[in-house]
DNA sequence: CAAATATCAGCCTCACTGAGATAT
DNA sequence: CATATCTCAGTGTGGCTGATATTT
């Protein structure tokens, strides 16, 4: 090998499921380094965009549409509500259920989040121009759309 | 909620670190999948590629190029060293290096993993055209030539 | 009874850290 | 002394399972 250290093998360059993930380790280092400090994690991220942009939710609704799995939306949600950016309350219409609901401080909170994400995108897809970034979106998203 | 339960939040669809990361979920999901019974792992198969494309390398230089931690090389090359795939010897003229060389049985077992792995890859980009797919694979590789 | 919800306890993988021993 | 290699011990995250209690 040598010389060839650093490169990554051929084989390996055109595996789409190898190439997703190595680019989804980089994504998830850069994003967690743009969060430390904030108290928030990327998935508290996502449940905070998902009740903003749908309203009150359930917990289990809040799971489906992030793709977070209900075991640990539990504790995430605890965690949210101890930092007051969202509300528990129990669903009158519905007797075991919760109804998740977005506080001011936790709408000021995710703008802010996505303030420091979109700094680290930036980051992520330096060296790809706006349309090709644009392109890998929608691409990736049409994969995620038939599973 | 309710209706919109099953969609992503369009804040999601338009980060590509989410989108990235949740393609890799399912990537993983189909791989694993696609690996299991073979006793070997996603990264068993990277290492077993670099050393068919680079010939007999280091520890240190087959974790570089393959995005694997010095520290969970050792594991992986002992477990492949059991199984007969590779063969583990001191380096001649470098005093703490060991030679790592790809046997028989393990280039038939990389070709037999790959297999699987083809099959994985069409089922995970399927609904995408192959011109769409090359496309995913060589903007993802910019990206990770970038960092 | 079946299906959905919230919760808890716990597993396994995997990326990563820190440190030590050995060598150049 | 600085740097590189191999090894080990251990951490933390995160996706996931299984079970239970409650409700529709």
């Amino acid at each position: 090998m040598d010389d060839a250290a650093n490169l990554h093998p051929a084989r390996l360059r055109a595996l789409p499921s190898w190439v997703i993930n190595q680019a989804a380790i980089t994504a998830n280092r850069l994003t967690d380094q743009a969060l430390t400090g904030t108290g928030s994690r990327r998935y508290h991220f996502a449940m905070l965009a998902a009740l903003d942009e749908f309203g009150p939710s359930s917990q289990a609704d809040l799971g489906r549409c992030t793709g977070i799995d209900r075991s640990d939306i539990v504790a995430a949600i605890n965690a949210m509500v101890e930092q007051g950016y969202v509300r528990r309350s129990p669903d009158p219409n519905h007797g075991r259920r919760n109804i998740i609901t977005l506080t001011d401080a936790g709408k000021k909170h995710l703008e802010s989040l996505g303030d420091l994400l979109a700094e680290a995108q930036t980051e992520l897809v330096r060296g790809l121009s706006a349309k090709e970034a644009e392109t890998v979106i929608d691409l990736l998203n049409r994969v995620l759309d038939n599973h």
